[in-house]
DNA sequence: GTGAAAGCGCTAACAA
DNA sequence: TTGTTAGCGCTTTCAC
């Protein structure tokens, strides 16, 4: 590999100028510039990053820790991230942490070890342990959760979501909405949860709620043993999009029409929800907008321009209301009814699809 | 920032011994490995991964570089590579170029500077210029596409999938597929073409086609054009998953109902074609094994156990028949007539449903 | 078995 | 404006 030397050498100059050319340094003589830049394009010359970051004890990546990758709401917050890492000439990676706390140390020891210049991190856990990288002096934000530790973070507020996809159904004139919401440890899983409790609360409602383990086919056990139960669940507040996604499967494996047998709100706007017939309401956070949020947060800490305290930024959700959770029939346990086909119902309410009621 | 010169010193041996003992060397006497690890521990010594890299002039890290990470082929195929990534100690990030050619040479240049220990590639073109790498001597293994640098390689052959996917709208009665497909430079989407076209030629039917961007809502308005240009088509075939998406919410617009108004068969067995009612049948592509399997190149190339021809490994794809593909009616332009609604006729065939029909 | 010392390629402080 | 030089923290010969 040609190094700074060689072309030091070639151009007959000395490496600092060298250094000083391609860095964008002004004080060299456009003559001396013009024979280096001339010497390392002859000599196919590729700046060694390690050794720069070496030097500077620094890079130019940050590492953006999410806890699933095929989770579209992620992808959008990824989204986020790169664009206002690219504006700011950072490079971004993608870790991810599959809600497995032991990949998560795993990458938070990477992101340190190879000196990231600032760490995005959706932590498994609010009490994860960060120490290590904030010993390191690199910045951190967090993001789609809470956190114990203070820390610049960005997140939609879970609890006014739920509360607010709950009292939907509610106003929509089910009766009995249950939850389905991810596991007893996920502090995420428990706002969402607390959200529905509070508004069931409000109107007099027993909670009927389910944790279900994240993957693992969860959603539709969920649903299966909430049906099976005997208790009288009308409706579903369904607290993220993989897990709408299983009990969906499950709703079509036993026929049931959302929106008609059964109804349903579900968490994220994940692309498919409005392809279902009929289609799902859902809360829709705002992911690109907190990737982005996040990573501005994250510019201003490594440059050293924010604030000692801490920053919180906690973005509102949109109710986008399709056809799940809207009654399709007056009255209940009146599936086998000569009625016409929902579907054909659909197109009335068409008009509304989409209409986006902002908190 | 506690450094290996503070261990030797408070462990009272040199820095060479410190390094002895963290990196597993074995010919370091018991009583002085246990200081060096005592020493560390109190002293919270990390070690720098920058400063190891620069010696080795190498990382652990493994750049792998996808076209769309909303695209679930690709998260799949992520998932695979970080999974034989991690039994190996090598750490994967995420790069994503979005199609965008100005990206991909962006990452293959951070991917350079920073010395990955290997790159895997989603190459945009088959002609993307990779000498820098191969310059660093940098291991590359290309994925999902053909490439005329001769490197290792895994895809998928989408030459048959495609002709395959076409063949069964024949076989079920569909008298004119037409085939949306990627953008006319993307060589991929050339290749599904062809083999569309390969399979309606022998059939004796001219080809419809049409091309479409990359995102951008393509598929709805390709859709759009192909209904409303008056050709007889009478069934799909969509090259990729996020057409399908676009393609799916068109029809739904419309009122269309797969497999009764129109067949379709999509590429890519993304989690919500089995949701849609009716549900869409796939090409399905090896994806989680595609990324095992070009990890494992990676791991070979690396280790210089590798030939030093490349290996081109071409898997086959399998066709999942659903109902979208399956001619729910006997006459084509019947969908007003008083039968019985569709989804009433499903649950006959939901037995079939998921049946792979490998290769 | 252990230590001294030579760099890896670069940046930046200091000298000229 | 340009050059000289001292490291950044580590691994790895090479002596002992």
């Amino acid at each position: 590999m040609i190094n700074i030397r060689d072309v030091a050498e070639s151009a007959e100059v000395s490496i600092a100028t060298v250094s000083r050319v391609l860095n964008g340094n002004e004080t060299v003589a456009p003559v001396l510039a013009e024979r280096v830049r001339q010497a390392a394009s002859v000599l196919g010359y590729r700046p060694n990053g390690i050794a720069r970051n070496m030097r500077r004890q620094q890079t130019q990546v940050w590492a953006l820790i999410i806890t699933d990758v095929t989770n579209p709401f992620f992808t959008s917050v990824a989204r986020g991230v790169e664009d206002v890492a690219q504006e700011n000439d950072y490079s971004v990676v993608l870790c991810n942490s599959d809600e497995i706390i032991e990949k998560e140390t795993q990458y938070l020891k990477v992101a340190q070890q190879e000196r990231a210049a600032g760490v995005i991190l959706t932590p498994r856990y609010s009490h994860a342990d960060v120490s290590r990288l904030t010993a390191s002096g690199i910045p951190l934000v967090v993001i789609d959760r809470k956190f114990d530790t203070p820390v610049d973070s960005v997140r939609a507020d879970s609890f006014e979501g739920a509360r607010r996809a709950t009292q939907h159904l509610l106003d929509n004139g089910w009766t009995q909405p249950a939850c389905i919401t991810g596991p007893v440890d996920s502090d995420i899983a428990l706002e969402r949860l607390a959200g529905y409790r509070a508004a069931v609360s409000d109107a007099g409602i027993p909670a009927v709620f389910s944790h279900v383990a994240f993957h693992a086919e969860g959603g539709g056990h969920s649903l299966s043993e909430l049906l099976e139960s005997g208790q009288p669940v009308d409706s579903l507040f369904v607290a993220n999009s993989m897990l709408a996604l299983e009990v969906s499967e499950e709703l079509k494996r036993r026929e049931l029409v959302a929106g008609k047998d059964l109804g349903m709100v579900a968490y994220d706007d994940a692309p498919w929800t409005r392809l279902l017939t009929p289609s799902i309401s859902v809360i829709a956070q705002p992911a690109y907008e907190i990737g982005a949020q996040a990573a501005r947060l994250l510019v201003e800490r490594i440059a050293g321009l924010a604030p000692a305290t801490p920053r919180t930024i906690v973005l509102d959700t949109t109710l986008i209301q399709r056809d799940s959770s809207v009654r399709a029939v007056t009255s209940v346990g009146n599936r086998k009814s000569g009625r016409r086909r929902s579907s054909d119902g659909l197109s009335e309410r068409a008009v509304a699809r989409g209409d986006r009621l902002t908190s």
